[in-house]
Formats: C-alpha cells, structure tokens, sequence
DNA sequence: AATAGTCAGTTGGAAAATCCAACTATGCTG
DNA sequence: CAGCATAGTTGGATTTTCCAACTGACTATT
C-alpha cells in the first residue's frame, strides 16, 4: 500500500498493486484508487460534517471499527486526511480534513444531490445553504464560461489509452 | 437485490440487505448504494465514452468479466443504464446511459479533474473541450448565485439522523 | 487503590466479494 | 462443418469485509 496506484496503478485496484490488467490511463480510475474503497467517502463525509473521532465516524458512517482503522490509515497515507493531536490529557487523536480533502466536499455535493434526484424518496435527509442565502442546488460549471458542463456539453480532446 | 438500499439502506452495503447497523441516512450513502461498488463508476464512464460493448468495457476498464456481467446487470436494474438491440442479424445487445446516468457525468468530470490534480502524475492523461471553446476545468456552482461552491462556503440546514 | 468507564483501536474466524482462467452458448462466415 | 466473434457463466483460489470480543492507555469514582 505504498502509496502509489497513481499514474497507471490507481484503477478499481484495491490493494496497492502493480499494473498488470489496467485498464485505461485515467484520472477518474486514479482517484477512485484514493477514495473509491468501500466506506471512504462515507468517512470523509463524517470528517467534513466535523466528526472527526473514530468512534463518531463509526458510528456515523456504519463501518465496522477493523475497516475504519485500516480507511482512515489509508486516507491519511494518501494526503486527504491529517492526524492532528487534539488534548493532550488524555492523548487523543482527530482526523482533519486536508486541502485535498476539502476538495472532495464538491464531489459529495454533487453525489449527495444525484442521490437526492433519483435515489432517496421523499425530502433530502441532508441540505446545506449557501452563502448566497439561497438552498444549495449544486451544479457543474465550466470555469471559463460559467455555463452548466453536462453530458452532451463537452467535446473529447485526448482520450487515455488502455495501457 | 431487489433495487431496494434506497432511503435508509443504501449506505455502502453491498448486497441488497435490510437496515441494520445502518449510518446516517443520507443521499451520498444512498448513491453509493447505487453508483459505489468497485468497477461501476470506471464502467459508466466507458459507456459515457460510448463503449457500449461488453468486450470493449471489459478491456477498458480492467473489471474481470463475471465482475462486469453483475455490475452491469446491477446498474440496469437500477435505472443507470440501460439495454438495448442495436443490432438483429446476430442479436447484440448494447448498454446505453439512461437520463440518471448522464447525470452523473459532471460527478465523474469533477472526480476527473480531482484526480489530475491530487493523483495523477504529469499531464492529464484525458481532456475534455467544453462547448465554449476552452478546455474543460470543471467547478461546481451554486445554481442560484452561481459562485463558486467550496467545503466552506455552505451552512447546514438540515442533518440526517443516524438510524 | 480497586473499580468502572471512555476512547481507539486490534484480533481471529466466518462470510461475502473479487479474481482468474477456462468453458458454454449463440449466431455468423467461409 | 470448422472457425471466429460476442457475451456471458462456472468453479475454485484469493482478498476484503463483517462481527463480536478483546487489549491498552488513560480518567473518574468510590
């Protein structure tokens, strides 16, 4: 698990193994290599909400404690958690979200509005404000353009090969 | 399997089973329950790519082929994609994205672009275009204000309980 | 000082999911 | 019919996950 995966690696592999059936060279295989492990999102998820104990993250996210441990181990290895000692008393331990970390939250968002739309009946369970005043409705934006990205709005420029 | 998981279920359980140990009820638990075993997301993003042939996914992504069948199957039943005969002559079926799975292409463009910047090493391996003639440098915004929307720019409104 | 309680994990064994190569099934093509 | 292509399925090995119980460090209570 030495952290690589990266470039080629990454892929739905789960351990940290070395390319042998890759698949194509793709960033969104590279990051489920970070955070596509089962629980991990639910995890950042807690930990971006602010719970940032083990027990509260167990408790919240339903993992069980084993997993949880080798998760959050995992996602501090891969830079999207820190360990921060939080007393000292009794030396006890948070999770924080770091910069890369807090750059997920626009992935959860998104995911947590698609589940909203075509997966959860009835009202959200979950709803933010945002800043605007407004509730949030989220939505993919093009940077330049400000326009909506969707499915049929994007031309391919370079597609990554199979290696 | 019943395409049940939904509102409480979901979570990150993998089979189809009935709340126990359940977490909090919350839509990114319950798109998981959808979207979130291993190789659906890499399979979606082929048929997004329009490969839609079982042997194209299959090499593409790398997924062992049982795998795929199940995951495939999977994502039918739960309204991602769909199946259809695009040929009779020798009757081949292919797998087409529904409306729900279109909209996830902005998720996997963000994880796309979360990726190129936190995993992936050099040059982003796949680009995208946007309609507006620039490359693609997704963000996620407020439909209303249409600023940009970050892990710090939203307030809770209201938390799911934790079943 | 013993006792109980909290927190953050670890352990061992059973159950489930995934991997892999080989095999089946169907229809076409020569 | 033999050979090829596509789309899976099968059986068995391997890896992950689940689960309950346990450890270890520390605090609070009596």
């Amino acid at each position: 698990m030495t952290a690589d995966g990266q470039r080629t690696g990454g892929g739905q592999r789960t351990g940290g193994e070395r390319d042998k059936t890759v698949g194509r060279d793709c960033s969104i295989a590279g990051a489920l290599g970070v955070v596509g492990e089962k629980w991990s999102l639910l995890v950042l998820r807690e930990v971006l909400l602010g719970e940032r104990r083990f027990d509260q993250i167990a408790r919240n996210t339903g993992a069980s404690r084993d997993i949880l441990a080798a998760r959050l181990r995992g996602l501090v290895e891969r830079g999207v958690l820190a360990r921060r000692q939080y007393e000292q008393r009794p030396p006890r331990d948070e999770y924080v979200p770091t910069q890369a970390g807090r750059e997920l939250a626009p992935i959860l968002l998104a995911l947590m509005d698609w589940g909203d739309r075509h997966v959860t009946e009835g009202p959200p369970p979950t709803r933010f404000e945002h800043d605007c005043g407004a509730e949030l409705e989220p939505e993919l934006a093009c940077r330049h353009c400000h326009a909506r990205v969707t499915a049929g709005s994007t031309r391919l420029l370079r597609l990554g090969s199979v290696g």
